[in-house]
DNA sequence: AGACTGTCTTGACGTCTGTCGAAACAGACA
DNA sequence: TGTCTGTTTCGACAGACGTCAAGACAGTCT
């Protein structure tokens, strides 16, 4: 399911489907918390980053933050993997960018 | 309030204070309906559109589109102004492009 | 094998969201 | 001034969401 990658939303009208796909993707963001935790899992210098390490972070029980990392991989914006005892969450880069070429406002339109 | 503007999300974590800023505008666009408007209104030709060209647009009643609109003007994402009988939209760049930022999975840094 | 730690799933609860119909408001035109 | 069209607000309802406590599952260590 490859929605148009490319065009900025200042460029063209995002065709339904399109929007049907990115927008679950911009609602996952849609969180303080979870806006948060994607950006301590893309900025992991690793590349990945443990479960033990995010959920101290927050004033939530572990089942919520567990609950919005599945939110985060269901959006498929988060990988996760166990590894022995724990789990550690890596961001998928693809659809970030996606979402950030969407909005891009034309760089040299104002032409 | 000038949320920290620049970084992406994938250099650093994203504050709380940043997180509480920029998540409502992610969540006004995580609607499928509000994504297509949204794109509507930033792509018009002259700038701006007027909600009658947005409403017969989609399948829905003029309240659920005015509702949803409400909902972009208050994230701060869109500024309405009425001129006689008709209200016009127009897209407002600046957070579109502070989303666009935080989301652009650093251009050159695979290096 | 048994106990322990870390993570996820389930079930529940109150709140927020998307939608509509009805009503209110703003401006234009006769 | 009165009426008509376009837009927003109000009230209501079903469904989704964020959160927690309790329980289930996975893996490790003795």
């Amino acid at each position: 399911m490859d929605v148009s990658c490319c065009p900025s939303l200042t460029e063209q009208r995002v065709p339904a489907e399109a929007a049907a796909v990115l927008a679950p993707a911009f609602k996952a963001l849609g969180d303080p918390v979870r806006l948060q935790l994607m950006s301590m899992i893309a900025s992991a210098e690793s590349g990945e980053i443990c479960v033990c390490d995010l959920t101290p972070a927050f004033d939530l029980t572990g089942p919520t933050i567990s609950h919005h990392l599945r939110t985060l991989r269901e959006a498929g914006l988060v990988d996760a993997e166990r590894r022995g005892t724990w789990v550690y969450y890596r961001a998928r880069p693809a659809l970030l960018g996606q979402l950030a070429a969407l909005l891009t406002v034309a760089p040299e339109v104002n032409a």
